[in-house]
Parts: C-alpha cells; structure tokens; sequence
DNA sequence: TTGTAAGCGTTATCAG
DNA sequence: CTGATAACGCTTACAA
C-alpha cells in the first residue's frame, strides 16, 4: 500500500518560495514575521487543510500529549461512563487517550503499565485490579517521574491524586435504607477484601448496622474476585449464602458486573426479588429499570469522576513544577430507591391485581 | 513537572563506549555486528528495561502504528465488546488503538476523522453514524490512501473491506419466531432508513412476513434517531405505536439502546411483555437474561466482529501493493429464545403461582 | 566489524 | 524581517 505522505512546511515553504523557518513561524504567531507573510502562508495552510506532523512535535517536546487509561473491564457501564468523560476532557486539551482493560489481573495490569510507557504517555489514569496488592510498579512510575492519577480503586497509602467516591458513606445509605425496610439480616457482596474501596463499604455497612444495633455477623460477607470465571464463583457464593443457617433477607451488591451475576444466579434458584430477598447494587446500570425487580442502587457520578480524574492528570503533566502536596477527590453517591429493596413492593402488588 | 526523560541509544552507546549505529544494529538483528558486541548491548539493555523512543521510530516510518475507530457511542455492550476485539488484535500486532464516539451525528463523525488524520493513524475502522448520508468523508480518506475498514454499519456502494452480520437473516429469524409464536401484527421499530443495515433488517422482516403470507404494514415501522433526546423519541413512537387502530401484538426491535429505551417506554404504561407485547431486540446485552421479561434476542458476535476488522485493516495498512479487491465478511446472528416473545409465557404461570 | 552522517518534520537559535 | 542550521531519537547507506 503506497503509504500517505501529508504535506510538509518543507512544500509549503518550496509552493510559496520562502523558507521552513518563514512557515513556521507563521503557523506559531512567533514574533518576527511580516504581517502580509504571516497571511500568505495562514490562507495558503487553510486552503490545502494542513495540519502540523504530530510525531515530529512530540519527538521534538518529548511527549506524546496522551494520557494511558487502566479499567479493570470498558465493557462495564461504569467504566464506559468514566471513559467518556476522561475523553471529554483530553480531547478538549488537546490529548489523545490509550484504554487498556486489566481484565481484573495483576500480570495484566503489569504489562498494561509497561505498553503505556512505550508508547510514552505522559500520564497514567488508573482503577487498579481487584487483584493487585503490590503497588510497586505504580511506585516506580513515580520515580521516573511519569504522573499517575488513581480513580475509583486507589491504594491506600500512595502519595497520587485520587479521584473516589464516598464509599464509606454510600454503603452506609445502602444498608441503613435495607434496615429501614425492615430488613436485618443483611448480607454484604464484594470484590475482593484488598481494594481500599471495598474495606470503605464495608465500614460503612458496619457502622450502619451498629447504628441500629445489628449484630455484624461475618459469615454475612462475600468476596468475589471478579475474573473470568465469575460465573462460577457467584454460583457458589449464592449457594454459601443461600445455605447459611440464620438465611439473610436482603443483599447489598458492591459493583455492578456482581449485581447482575448474584441476580441471575438469585433467579436460577427461583428467589423472587425482593419478596424472598430485599436487594440493593452499588452500580451505573442504564438497564437497572427494567430488570425483572427494578433495582435500588447506589450510583456514583461516573463522568464526573472521568473529568475530574483526567483534569487533574493534565494539569499535573502540565505543571511546571514537582507536585508538593496531593488532592483526594471525593464525590458523593447517590441513593436511588427502586422496588428489589421494598419490603411491601409494588410488584407483588401488581402480579396480584393481574390474576383477579 | 521535571519530564520524564528515558534512556536513549546514545546514552547506551556512550556507556557501552560503542556508537549509536552499533547499538541500533544489535537491537535490530541488522547484519554486520559480532555476537559478542551484540550480546554486550542486549544484556544491558535487558538489564535498564530500554524502549526504542516510539515518536522517533513514528516520525522515521512516516506511520504512527495507530489506528483510528469510530463508533456511535462506548457505553453500549455491542460496540465496547467490537473494541475488545480489535484492542486485542492491535495490540497482539503492535498498534494503538484510538476510540471516538460519533454520538450517532454527522457532524462529530467528520471531526472525529479530522482529529484522527491529524494524529496521523495509519487507517480508520467506522461503523457509520444513523445521521451519515454523505460518505464525502470517507472517499477523501480513500484519495489520500488511508485504510478504512467499515464495520457493522457500512454505506452501500463504497469500494472497502466490510465486516457486517447477516441482517437480512438475522431479522428473518427474530419476525419469523414471532410469527411461529402466534404474533402476526408485529410492529418493527429501527435506527434510522438511510443505514444498509437497517434497510437489510426491514427486507428480512418484510421477508417473513411474506413467507407467512402476512401483509406488510408500513404503519408498523418506526425510525429513530437514537441521539440525545432519543427518550423523547422512544416515548413518541411508543405512544404512536399502540394508538394505532389495528395495535401491534408483537415488536422487532432492530438495537441495543432503542431496545432498551422502548421496554423503559412499554413498562412505563404498564405494558406486559410478552401479555400484552411480544418482544425481540436485536442486542448483545449481558442483561437481558435478567430484565423483567427475559429478553429473546438476535445477538450478534461482536469480538469476532472487531478482530475480522482490526486484522483486515492491519493487513491493507501493511500490504505493499493496492487493493484490488475488497472483502465483505457476513458474520451470522443468533437467535435466543427466552421468554418475552412466548405465547404462553413462564412468568405469567410464575406469577399465578406465587398468588395461590 | 564498526563508526559517521543524512534524513524523517518540527522548532529555536543564530546570522544575515 | 527572513533564511540557514542544529537538535529531538532512530535507522541505514556509506565510509573507514
């Protein structure tokens, strides 16, 4: 395939007999250019639609004016709002953005961090695996010197920008909005006990059952590593759950892949949501309305968090100097009250009238 | 911000005490360099973990090992599992990917391909907004000799490689199922008139019908949009649709979001699928086993999708000579039976159950 | 076998 | 005000 060769200031320069430095300086408003050359050049480049070579400004600036993105999976409502809204953001700026997918794996995570770096970005953004417990080689990013901005899932002790939610305060709105219900027997679901974020719901599922002087009860709490054999492992926390002697009454969901798995697997099993099980998902789900029981969530700002998260990488990579003192970003969930957490629930109402 | 500056082959060189063209050689197998020097370079650049610079290799070869996709919009499962599939190949063969959402609008579909050409990706793969009728754009980037691979949505009688499904079974399939169920009034809600596609899709309708000895109504047939304001436009044809004088008992709906927004739509008004409206979507949605009505659908094989498009644009942007002639891959659907398009359906026998 | 030097497209520094 | 030239990191023809 004879390959595209775009125009060059050296044609420029040759089409209208002046110099490359001539065009340039036109293109960058450089001082020290005649205002009637300056227009030549400027209504002959739009003309023919030139556009500057961009490998030859990056190697030149020594940067790529990309940013890397590490997700766990896009194929995930929430991760894709995220997406877009980092997108929103480089675009606007004039960065291109690189999606990579850990696919919840810290080996993948690892080569993800290493490709980035080869194709030199000058940021990384990053939601680590549910996997990852070394965060040696987010360390090592740092000292050479390459920005990372964490969001969603970020480590604990890391100096970075961080990007998260109040997750604390959105697993207690969950699980006191269950108790309220009336329901106390209230089993927690989650990724996987090393994220941040996770121990963070937990406290907050915690700290509401204390309020109301619920036993916490640690057979109640679930782990699930979320990888590729998901579906088993929802199978058998389903039927662990499903066995226990004193059976929970209600379920709290800690992501959204989990949500969905639990519900299918819940309705194998022919528990009816939320007559013999109250449920409440911490999720994005466009389709959370239309589910058999529509679903109580908690939902988190997702393109807001993108945005944030993308500006704050930015304008780190655009700082002059070295970054002295790290922001943590929280933003607030949101409660929204659906039938599968309703003690009395509409649907039951509705299935009833219909057999008259 | 101190740039991270990575190791260059000068600096190898001056270490090694060696030139940078001897370096250059044992990195890339070039004839003309004893094994031993070769050895020396490599075990030190094994030792620093070097990365040739990728602008500079970039600006070299006059190509940027990236390619450009444009897709309506990420956060739909179909299109973010298509990504992974040409992630998964352009990485396996040593590209980047870019992703730009088209939001189903023209004229963001022509600034996406700006911004593309202008990060000089070395082909394009599409799959064409609802609103595109003038391929303009595309014939200009076939003049200027850059790839474009057409997936899913592809204009009728441009000269490229398509990856597109088999629409015209794929809907023959969904009305015939209908039809067989007892459904003959089945109304057909699609993108928009101008997409092969979706003219594909009403010709396998249209053709079922026919094998039914059904007449076809042109009052069962919507178009959407599907942009911004598509709950606007669903709630619409919705409304339309079951004020018509003889009501559809049966709805083929032809993608994933409308499919969604029109069961959001159908529920709203107490509508009872499949009581008192049948329903095929035309999705790859992971949720429709657990919607209200489990969700019969054509799905479609959106990883394969992807790879076919990514390793056939791979392929025209590293052939040496022109394309003569170009390919149109047809993936086949597959038809899920669950319950929405059941005469007498499980959960209406589930539901009078649970009342006894 | 190794080193030198030109060139990819830009921008910046210097002379003219 | 404008033009020539070096530099960014790499490959490669050519000279040593």
């Amino acid at each position: 395939m004879k390959r595209f060769k775009p125009t060059t200031q050296r044609d420029i320069a040759n089409v209208l007999g002046l110099s490359v430095s001539t065009v340039s300086r036109a293109l960058n408003d450089f001082y020290g250019i005649s205002a009637e050359t300056k227009k030549l050049v400027l209504d002959y480049i739009n003309e023919i639609e030139y556009y500057p070579n961009p490998m030859a400004l990056k190697l030149r600036d020594c940067r790529s004016y990309s940013i890397g993105v590490i997700v766990s999976e896009i194929a995930n409502s929430y991760f894709s709002q995220i997406i877009n809204g980092i997108e929103s953001v480089a675009y606007k700026k004039g960065y291109n953005v690189f999606v990579t997918q850990s696919h919840e794996c810290f080996q993948q995570e690892n080569t993800n961090i290493k490709q980035l770096i080869s194709h030199s970005v000058d940021g990384i953004l990053v939601s680590i695996s549910s996997e990852t417990t070394d965060f040696s080689g987010f360390y090592s990013l740092k000292e050479k010197g390459i920005p990372v901005v964490f969001f969603d899932r970020a480590p604990r002790d890391i100096d970075a920008h961080k990007i998260i939610v109040d997750n604390f305060e959105g697993a207690y709105k969950a699980t006191e909005h269950l108790i309220k219900q009336g329901f106390y027997k209230i089993a927690h679901i989650t990724n996987s006990s090393d994220l941040l974020i996770e121990e963070e719901r937990i406290e907050g599922y915690k700290a509401a059952l204390s309020t109301y002087n619920i036993d916490y009860n640690p057979e109640y709490v679930f782990y699930c590593q979320c990888r590729k054999n998901i579906r088993e492992e929802t199978e058998a926390i389903v039927n662990q759950l499903l066995h226990l002697d004193n059976r929970p009454d209600g379920i709290f969901s800690a992501s959204d892949k989990l949500s969905t798995e639990i519900l299918i697997a819940l309705k194998k099993r022919n528990i009816t949501i939320p007559k013999d099980m109250a449920f409440v998902g911490f999720t994005n789900m466009a389709e959370a309305d239309i589910f058999e029981c529509p679903l109580t969530t908690i939902s988190q700002p997702a393109l807001e968090i993108g945005e944030a998260a993308a500006k704050l990488l930015i304008g780190q990579i655009e700082s002059k100097s070295t970054i002295s003192q790290y922001k943590t970003k929280i933003f607030e969930t949101e409660l929204t009250i659906r039938e599968s957490s309703l003690k009395c629930s509409k649907s039951e109402f509705v299935s009833e009238s219909l057999n008259q």
